[in-house]
DNA sequence: AAGATTCATATCGATACGATATCAATAATA
DNA sequence: TATTATTGATATCGTATCGATATGAATCTT
C-alpha cells in the first residue's frame, strides 16, 4: 500500500479523466496511467472501466475511493500533528505542579497558554517540587511549577512569583485576632507542615528560615495536601506556615495571619530541562515571563 | 509521508534497537538507519535519542509512534477491505427486490447470504421488476429479485421459484367460500392491480394470461404496493390477482382463492448483469440455485 | 587495554518512478 | 465516409530511491 498511488487514484476517481488528473497532480499523463495500472495489479482488482473516451469507477473503485479518502485524511492528520509539534503549536505539554499552585497560578498559566496555542493539550501531574525535579530528569514531565530551584546543572528555573508566608491558625487561637505576626513569635507553637519526605526542600527552607530567628520548626503532624493541613488547623490541631496562595481556601474556623518577616516568603518557580527540545516549553517559559514578569506578588 | 518508512519507524520504536528491528523487517541495519534519518529529515524532528549503545524515543518520537500506529492500522484495514472485496467475502451487495418477495424469498436469501459471508453488507432497494432491469443496466444495483426475464442481452435471470396466482377477494365476495377458481370465471370482476406504469411487464403478463381465456384484464384501481392493493380488496373495492407469496398478508375481511389454471403463475427471478465483476454476485446466484434449485413452489 | 556491540557512513546495484515520444481507439466534423 | 481531435496505453530513457555489503566510530564489557 502506497499513499502516493492512492492520491493518484483519488485524483483520477474525482476527475474521471486521466489528463486532468495528471494536470492536477502536476505530472504527465502516461506515468499516471502506469501507476493506476500498477495499483490495479497490486490489488488484483479493476478500479476503472475505461475506454479512450470515457473513464468510470467500478464497484471496486468506489469501495477503494471511500477507503482511500479516509486513509489520506488520516495521513494528512499525522503530518499536521507532527508539524504542529515541530512548530510548538500542537502536541502535549506534560506539566507538573505543586498543589499550592493549583488554585491560582497553574490554572492561569493553563488558561493563557490554551488561549494562545489552542492546539496544545496538557497532561497534568500533581507533584511536589522535589518530585518535579526528578520527573523532569526522567523526562516524565516537560515543565514544572514548583518551589525549588531545581538541579542547576540539568534544569532551569524561572521565578514566577514570590509568595509571602501566612500563618494558618484556628479561629480560637490567640493570634487569630491579629493582622500579622513574626516568625520569632511562633516559638512553642504546634506546627502542622507539609510532608518532609515529599518536599524536603520546602521543609529545609522553613527550618532555615525559623532557625534564623532562633525558633525551632518541627511539625508534629505532616500531610501531603494543603487541604489536609488546613483541615487539621481548623480542627485545632495546631498552626501551619503556608504560602499566600493557599488563602484561596477559607475553611470555617480558620484564620490567616500574615508573617511580616522580609525573609518569610517562598518562591514559585517554573522548572524546565536545560536540554529540552520542545518549542512548547519555550513558549511556556516566555508566557510565564510575560504574565508574572513584573515581579513580586 | 511514506507508509513503509512509518513501519520501519514503528519497528525501531518498539525494539529500541536498530539491529533487532532490521531483523524483524527482514532487512539489513544500515538502510534502516538511513530510512529513519530520512524520516527525521522529512519531519524536521529528532525521533530517537541514540548513541551507539542506546536508543530512546524523544517526545516527538512518542507522538509519532502513536500516530503512526493508528495510520498503519488504517492502512491494513484498507488492504483487508479490498482483499475481502476481491475474494467476495466482503463488500456491499446492492440488492433490488420486488415488494412481493419482501416477506419470504428476499429475507431468506439475505439470511442465508449473511450466514455464509458475514462480512458482506447489503444495500436494499424496493424496486419493481422493470425498475430492477433499468437499475441493473445503470449499475445502481448488483442483483435483483424480480419477475421479468430482463433484457436477455445484458442481464441473466435465474429462476428462483414459480408462484401460483391467487385471487384476493373480500370475505363478502361470492368466491370467498370456494377453495379455488379459474381465470375464465373472473370475467366482469372489478380488478385492483399493480401499477401498470411501475410494472408494465407484470401487467402485460396478466393481460396475456387472461386474454388466453378470453377474459379482459383492466384494473380500475392501480397501486404500487401489495399492502395497498389488499387493503382496497378488503374494503370491498374489487378483487386482485396476486402471487402466492403475498398470502403472508392476511388482512381481516379478505380471503385468498387459488387460481387453478396451469398457466396462472408468475416466476420470481434472480437478475444480474451479464458483465458484472463481482464475486458477491456469483455467490448470490449460486446461493439461489442451492436454496431454490429443486424447482417449483 | 582489548574485544564486542551497535549505530553511522560510503559505495554500489536493482528497482521504481516520471518524462517524452508515439501508438491506438473513439468521437466529432466536414 | 473520410479526416481530425481527443484521450488513454505503450515504449524507452534518465533520475531517484532503496536495500545490501563493507567499513568506520563510539561505547560498554571483561
Amino acid at each position: 500500500m502506497n499513499l502516493r498511488r492512492l492520491r493518484y487514484f483519488v485524483a483520477v476517481a474525482e476527475e474521471l479523466h486521466f489528463g486532468r488528473a495528471a494536470e492536477r497532480l502536476h505530472m504527465a499523463q502516461p506515468p499516471l496511467s502506469q501507476q493506476i495500472r500498477l495499483l490495479e495489479e497490486e490489488l488484483a482488482l479493476t478500479l476503472f472501466d475505461r475506454s479512450t473516451r470515457s473513464v468510470a469507477l467500478t464497484r471496486a473503485g468506489e469501495v477503494l475511493l471511500s477507503e482511500a479518502r479516509g486513509l489520506l485524511r488520516s495521513s494528512d492528520s499525522v503530518e499536521r500533528v507532527m508539524s504542529d509539534f515541530r512548530s510548538g503549536e500542537g502536541g502535549t505539554l506534560r506539566l507538573g505542579f505543586v498543589d499550592s499552585s493549583a488554585y491560582e497560578v497553574m490554572p492561569r498559566f493553563l488558561r493563557e497558554y490554551r488561549q494562545r496555542w489552542p492546539k496544545v493539550s496538557f497532561e497534568l501531574r500533581s507533584l511536589s517540587s522535589d518530585q518535579q525535579v526528578a520527573a523532569l530528569g526522567a523526562r516524565e514531565v516537560d515543565l514544572g511549577i514548583g518551589r525549588t530551584l531545581g538541579d542547576g546543572a540539568r534544569a532551569t528555573s524561572t521565578e514566577i512569583l514570590r509568595e509571602q508566608l501566612y500563618l494558618a491558625v484556628p479561629s480560637s487561637h490567640q493570634l487569630a485576632k491579629q493582622a500579622s505576626t513574626t516568625l520569632s513569635r511562633l516559638a512553642g507553637e504546634n506546627f502542622i507542615g507539609f510532608d518532609q519526605q515529599v518536599s524536603p526542600t520546602l521543609h529545609a527552607e522553613l527550618v532555615s528560615m525559623f532557625s534564623a530567628v532562633a525558633v525551632g520548626y518541627a511539625p508534629t503532624i505532616q500531610a501531603t495536601e494543603y487541604t489536609s493541613i488546613l483541615g487539621l488547623v481548623a480542627a485545632g490541631e495546631g498552626v501551619a506556615v503556608v504560602p499566600a496562595g493557599v488563602r484561596t481556601f477559607q475553611p470555617p474556623g480558620l484564620r490567616y495571619v500574615r508573617v511580616r518577616d522580609k525573609a518569610a516568603f517562598v518562591r514559585l518557580m517554573m522548572l524546565a530541562r536545560k536540554d529540552h527540545d520542545l518549542r512548547l516549553v519555550d513558549r511556556g517559559l516566555e508566557l510565564v515571563a510575560e504574565l508574572f514578569g513584573s515581579g513580586a506578588n
